[in-house]
Formats: C-alpha cells, sequence, structure tokens
DNA sequence: GACAAATGACTGACTGGTCAGTTATTTGAT
DNA sequence: ATCAAATAACTGACCAGTCAGTCATTTGTC
C-alpha cells in the first residue's frame, strides 16, 4: 500500500480505516469482527491498523465520536430552524428517507444496539449526548408549539417518542432488512403520511363537544 | 444438580437453560457469551448443557423458537378481538406497558437486532414471520377501520409501521436503558398519550373547508 | 425392605482452532 | 543513507465442542 506521508494523507487513511470498522461491525457485530478484515478492507495489514488505533475498543469509540456529533448537528438544525412544528415535521418528511437510505446512521444504531453491552459506559454516554439530546429538540419543539396554541400536548417529552418512534423503525429496519426480498418500504411515502398524522394527533380540538 | 429425570423434569431444565442463554445473549451478545457461563447460570456444567442443545447456533435458534410464536399469539389476540381501532388502541394502552417491563420480547428484540448477522436465514424468517405479520395485523386493523368509516388513512399498511414506531422504541428503550439513571419512562402515561394521538391522527376530517 | 446391578444425567479436563495484540523485518519516499 | 510507514510472522489467551469417567437414582431380585 502506498504510504501514507503528509497529515492529510493520514487523515484520509484514518477516516477509510474507520468506514470499513463500521462496515464489519455492522456485518459481524463487534466480537465477531476481526481486526485483520477491517485492515484487509481498507486495503492495509492488521499491523497497520494498529498504527492507527490502539485496540479494538478505541476503535469502537472512535467511529461513535466520529459519527455521533456531526449527525447530532445536523438533525439539531434541521428540528432548530424550524419556525413551526408543522414546517419541522414536512422537513424531517423531506429529510429523513435520505437520511435513512444515505447515511451511517441506521447502521451505528444497529450497532450500538448490539454491541452496547461490551461498553456500558459508552452506552450510557450516548443515550445522555445523543438520544436523549434528540428527544429533548423534539420535546421543546412540541412544547414550543404548545405554549404558542399551534398543538394540544399533555407531556411534550413524552410525545417526542411518539413522534421519533417510527423515525427509529424506519431506520433499523432499514439496516436490517432494506436488501432483502419483501423489505423494501416506501420512506417518502411513509414519512408524508408521518407528518400529516403527527400534525392531526397534536392539532387543537376546535370545539369539543 | 438434582437429576432430572423425568420427563417433565427435562422440559423445565431445558427450559431454565433456555431462560439462562437468553440472559447470557442479552448481556454479553452471541459471540461473546460463553457456553459454560450459560450452563452455570443454569446451575449446570457445559457438558450437561450439550446433552440438551447440540450447539451454540441451536441454542440460539431454540430460544428464537420458543418465544416468538407464543408471543406472536398474545399480540394477535389482543389485536383480532378488539371490535375497533380505537378499542384496539386502547387494549395497546392497558398491556403494553406490562409486556414491555416483564416479557421476554424487549431483550429478544435486542439479542436479534444484535446478533442478527450471525444467522441471516433467522432474521428473513423472523421478520416475515413475525415482524410482518404483526404490522400485517395492524394494518388489517387499520384497512377494515377505514372500510367501516372509522378512520381515515392513505395506506393501512404503511400507517401500521407509524402506530408501531412508538412501541418499537419503547421496548428496546426499556431493555437498554430501564436500569440505567436517568432512562426510566414513564410507560402507562405514554401509551395513553399514544392511543389518543393515534385515534385522533387518523380521525375522518368532519367537513373540510 | 435391603442390596446389587443397571441406567443415564452430569461433570470438567482436554483439544483444536481462532484472533487480539506485538515485534522483527522490509519497503519506499526524500 | 535515513527513517517513518507498512508488513507478516509470531505469541498467548480464550473458548466451542468432546469424551472418559463419576455418581445419583431407579430397577429387579431375594
Amino acid at each position: 500500500m502506498l504510504r501514507a506521508r503528509t497529515v492529510s494523507d493520514k487523515d484520509s487513511r484514518r477516516q477509510e480505516l474507520l468506514d470499513a470498522a463500521l462496515d464489519e461491525f455492522f456485518e459481524r457485530g463487534f466480537s465477531a469482527a476481526r481486526m485483520e478484515d477491517i485492515a484487509k478492507r481498507a486495503g492495509l495489514s492488521k499491523g497497520t491498523l494498529y498504527l492507527y488505533f490502539d485496540s479494538k475498543d478505541a476503535l469502537f469509540k472512535a467511529i461513535i465520536d466520529a459519527l455521533a456529533t456531526p449527525n447530532l448537528e445536523v438533525i439539531s438544525a434541521i428540528a432548530t430552524s424550524a419556525p413551526s412544528f408543522s414546517e419541522a415535521l414536512d422537513r424531517v418528511a423531506v429529510f429523513a428517507p435520505t437520511v435513512i437510505r444515505t447515511s451511517k446512521l441506521p447502521r451505528l444504531m444497529k450497532v450500538i444496539v448490539g454491541d452496547s453491552h461490551t461498553f456500558p459506559e459508552i452506552l450510557i454516554e450516548y443515550r445522555q449526548n445523543i438520544l436523549d439530546r434528540i428527544l429533548g429538540l423534539f420535546g421543546e419543539l412540541l412544547s414550543q408549539a404548545k405554549a404558542a396554541g399551534e398543538i394540544e400536548v399533555e407531556d411534550p417529552y413524552l410525545a417526542a417518542r411518539i413522534v421519533m418512534g417510527p423515525m427509529l423503525l424506519s431506520g433499523l429496519w432499514h439496516a436490517l432488512f432494506s436488501d432483502t426480498p419483501g423489505g423494501e418500504v416506501d420512506l417518502e411515502k411513509l414519512f408524508r403520511m408521518h407528518a400529516s398524522a403527527m400534525k392531526k394527533a397534536f392539532a387543537p380540538v376546535e370545539n369539543s363537544q
């Protein structure tokens, strides 16, 4: 393999290794994934992999660090920039199918769900820094919409779980089944329906009987 | 260990081993789980475990067989016995928290998501026999409610994913986080909100402008 | 009902293979 | 020529699966 001399050479090599590792962890699980296979997938040898990452554990943690934060930013941007709950749902309907189909997020989700037990501390950290924050974002959105009289909802932060449930289901489903016959889902249609269903679900009652 | 002589002795021993195996697979993942630990957890030795199951693979498959079908029956019974979509949602609100908290289903879900890659054929079978059937059940329910004029929905079988999303999220969340601080969720409240949200989400529009 | 023989449930040391991590050596850019 | 980058052979820990042997329980005989 050609040598990585410059800093940016090394950065991209590191990135290739992270990509290869996510692929292997996704396909075989943390325990069963082999360091040599990860290196091979990136076109390198096992020894070289160890020049970039101290251990299998460190590699796993690096994947999460490299993916979680940037993805959180994107989701956060979509959610917080919307002027209303209704508008936020429309944006989700537009972005969610692409994110689910093209980003690494669904595969990362599967890996974390499946291999979390190996690193309980990562799991807790991940929940607090990523999941709680995303749920909090939507909860906040719902809370503001409630305050503005746009929607009616008992507990906005619990309602966030109702709104996000179908996204998680679709993401995991895609990661697990999208390449098996009968596993395809019309995500565009699903999220269009989702947006309209959620708008109605939390719409204020015009005049109760 | 006391010896299991009668057939029913052996049946319950087999069940103890299945329980122990689910615990270990859940806590450590399929690859990392050790046959000796599974046996120990059931108060037996590794050799005895192999008297009951031919291999680690066979043990994994036996767990799924033993849990998937009975659980499907229960869910099916709840869904099909309800006279209306609205009534079905109320029943879900009553049963879901208990199922999530006390059944093995959430832990089984986590194990299957996490270790499916080891047995791709099991994953496909599980999707077809369990997931597709449950989604189909709810889809059918929505479809009938639509025909009866109880609800308004574009595609009942896609809508089933919107209804089930929060259940899956709650189940997985419970399996992963219920024992960590800040991971508790008020499931009763959540599913009460879920029922009312879903009723409104698919309620027919009285008179459109 | 006592006791020996037969059964089969149970055990744990052992084997063969796998793989994370290390290191001595080679390669190639400057 | 130098030196960092890359390699591949190596080591030691680990574990699925095996099997020779143990011993609790049942069975049959007196």
